[in-house]
DNA sequence: TATGATACTGAACATCTTGTTCGGTTATAT
DNA sequence: ATATAACCGAACAAGATGTTCAGTATCATA
């Protein structure tokens, strides 16, 4: 890829990742992201079709990054829910600066879908595991966006404990350990 | 009350309502919602200060109206949490065309979080219940995050079941039964 | 290092949304 | 019946959106 486009790709990131530390997802305007990236308009409209369409790719990657691999390999090796757990929730680590404004902003509901089809699917390696009565989906559903919840108290309280302190956490308060 | 007052406000309510059912809230605009009210421009800005200040004024409607008095009294009268849980959602299946919208929108925090802060309220009454070692404002925002996903899930699913069947799903995958 | 291709710039543009103002009209309470 | 208050609707400035285009800078590569 073009050394320019990737410049100009990466300095859009970092600003919408700023801007996102400060604002609501949806009070940032296209403006403010063009400010802060110092690019042209045509520029960002030449890269991302929309405000929506730029944090897709933000979420694309993030995620493929940090699960990459990491589920089906875990499930196959036969770790334990809490371990892959573990595991990415380190990664997530790596990627604090990029991630932490998402998860602090009140409304990035695009991310969080995204993050949550992931998580959606490793349980759904792990389902066999759990025993519970209420359906599955609904089941699923409820640990994705437990783990969901999880993470962004540990990124309020930045990120101070340990990955697999708050994959105990979560183990605990969903019986699933 | 003046009645026309009453009447105006209705009717942004109910297109607002109707609006959040086929599009997000972030792409609602106040066009959208004094054309589906049909009342003017004016009015709605005589009515609320901002799209945001109209959500914050329909959450507090439909949340002081179902909250009333029921949790502390039950609390009070040593019920369980699962049955208050049952009331809490009994009186949402009440509102069920008003906050149906809401609960399948995408994008609705505000409305989340006041039912968030809610629930967290009603759950800090039970907190010595629970014999979790996770630090309790983790366990605080995980019952209530979950529990909304409990109703999330209900809505999705044309509120079928029984208010006591979703409670007793919500108890289950919480172990808090 | 020369060159064609490609990415960026920046200004201009029509269009839409917002929030306010104001004179005129209609409904309400008593 | 009348004073009060709410509504209407048109107009407005300010700002955002998404597009276009001619000009400039940077790239890959030969």
């Amino acid at each position: 890829m073009d050394r320019r486009q990737k410049k100009t790709r990466e300095a859009i990131f970092k600003a919408f990742s700023e801007l996102l530390e400060h604002k609501r997802y949806e009070h940032i305007t296209v403006q403010d992201i063009i400010d802060t990236a110092d690019v042209g308009r045509s520029t960002f409209y030449s890269h991302f079709e929309t405000k929506d369409m730029l944090l897709k790719s933000m979420c694309s990657d993030i995620f493929d990054h940090i699960f990459e691999g990491n589920i089906c390999d875990y499930k196959t090796e036969n770790k334990d829910l809490e371990a892959v757990l573990s595991h990415v929730l380190w990664h997530l680590r790596e990627h604090k600066t990029d991630i932490a404004g998402m998860f602090l902003s009140e409304s990035s509901d695009i991310f969080m879908r995204y993050l949550h089809e992931y998580l959606e699917r490793l349980f759904r390696l792990h389902l066999d595991d759990f025993h519970f009565k209420a359906p599955s989906e609904f089941v699923l559903n409820h640990l994705s966006v437990s783990f969901i919840e999880a993470i962004k108290w540990w990124v309020k309280t930045d990120m101070q404990a340990s990955p697999e302190t708050v994959a105990k956490y979560f183990t605990e308060v969903t019986e699933t350990h």
